[in-house]
DNA sequence: CATGAATATGAGCAATTACTCACCTCCTGA
DNA sequence: TCAGGAGGTGAGTAATTGCTCATATTCATG
């Protein structure tokens, strides 16, 4: 990788020409990210796979980094606005809840299904600029912050910690399916293994709820008998 | 990066002064790669770093990648024995689950613990090398084989996935672990995370028992009532 | 010591890359 | 119609990298 810092005075598009060539750069830029990887993901192959010319690519990006934080940005984008749609039609009742998660998890599961390796290059491989990482911890804060909400509206489920349970669902979630995805295990069908991930989240938050403040740990399971707690319960997070 | 196809005839180490050589190398390489990433980790750094030439570097490693594909052989192994070691103090009751996943947890913890870059560049940043894949996939493979049997001798847990819990306790240990570590989200503290995760694995090991295969999802809740189940139950997996 | 094999060196080659710039084409508006 | 600017081109450049090879050093063994 040649040059040290490129500069920063680009053209931005004004006519609908050049509205479309960034659309087909980027557009060339996921195909050619998703075939190569990163590294094989040259700066000319994606001029060529768009159609365009490399001076004209760096005439609206000034490096090949931002082509690729602008693709995640928009990836982002989209998934936050597809996972907040669901997040409106949210369990109003404890009941619904396993229906719930299913749907939030049917959907991040269709997320990563669609351009799986474009998802690892982008998310995996590829060493993230300062902007990019600030921006992602933004969006996971925020979308950490809106479970918890919505969760803390949910009636019978009080739950002890609700911010790292939030996180847990969110980081859970994105995780399994971006491994199933990716790694598809041997001999696993997708709709039990959707079944069984519906199960953790949902006995975990049903086993939260009924185990508060006092006593942390302890699944759902029998009525009685506290076994002798080796540990010290959860301690309050800086809430 | 140059040069199409490596040769294969490198020597191997028979004096114990390369044998030296070959840990300074490998042992360098940890430290650029940790410290630069995959891709500003160049073996002439990883040389110079290590004290040796870079003829010397490629006397005993084909290319760059045979480097980092040894260096996470080495990871996986130690991780692999250090957790075989957990699985022999395995729970022989329900009782003892909880112990038992927070000492599995911990010990996923620590290993990610201990140099988290690094482990990032190893399993995330780097493109693999099919041969690399295989043998994790195969590590994976055996890890779930163990952890499923393991389960299995537990009484009192009768799990109608046996292989599909097991793949998911396994990885989202890993993945929960490897998260925390590398993303350290803002105002949650270990220990409570740590509590979190044992009861987010522990009610499920438990309300998946207690649901079986008639109906595979519910979690553990309410002793009865069936409600109105809108997807069939778990299909057998090819086992 | 002497001999050969094992080990080590590092300047330099060939390939590859991100990025520039001088020049051209197309569009808009008066 | 035509000027001026937006948009587009692609051969070329400087940097950087993975890797080799002719040469030098160290070791084991008689």
């Amino acid at each position: 990788m040649p040059r040290k810092k490129p500069q920063n005075r680009r053209r931005k598009p004004s006519q609908a020409r050049s509205r479309f060539t960034v659309e087909q750069i980027l557009q060339g830029a996921a195909q050619v990210f998703e075939q190569k990887g990163y590294a094989a993901g040259t700066t000319n192959r994606i001029a060529a796979r768009a159609g365009v010319s490399v001076g004209t690519l760096y005439q609206y990006f000034p490096n090949k980094d931002a082509i690729l934080t602008e693709l995640a940005m928009r990836h982002m984008s989209e998934a936050m606005s597809k996972l907040a749609g669901l997040l409106g039609g949210a369990p109003r009742h404890a009941d619904q809840l396993d229906e719930f998660l299913e749907r939030v998890f049917r959907a991040m599961l269709a997320l990563h299904t669609a351009t799986p390796r474009l998802h690892q290059v982008l998310f995996d491989e590829t060493p993230w600029p300062p902007e990019l990482r600030q921006r992602m911890r933004q969006a996971t804060d925020l979308m950490t912050e809106q479970v918890a909400s919505l969760l803390g509206a949910v009636p019978d489920l009080d739950l002890p910690q609700p911010r790292v349970t939030a996180w847990l669902l969110v980081e859970v979630c994105e995780a399994l399916a971006h491994r199933y995805v990716l790694h598809h295990p041997a001999g696993i069908e997708e709709e039990p293994y959707i079944q069984q991930v519906v199960l953790l989240l949902g006995s975990y938050l049903k086993a939260g709820a009924q185990a508060p403040r006092a006593q942390g740990r302890r699944g759902g399971a029998g009525p009685g008998g506290g076994e002798p707690a080796g540990l010290r319960g959860p301690q309050p997070v800086s809430d």
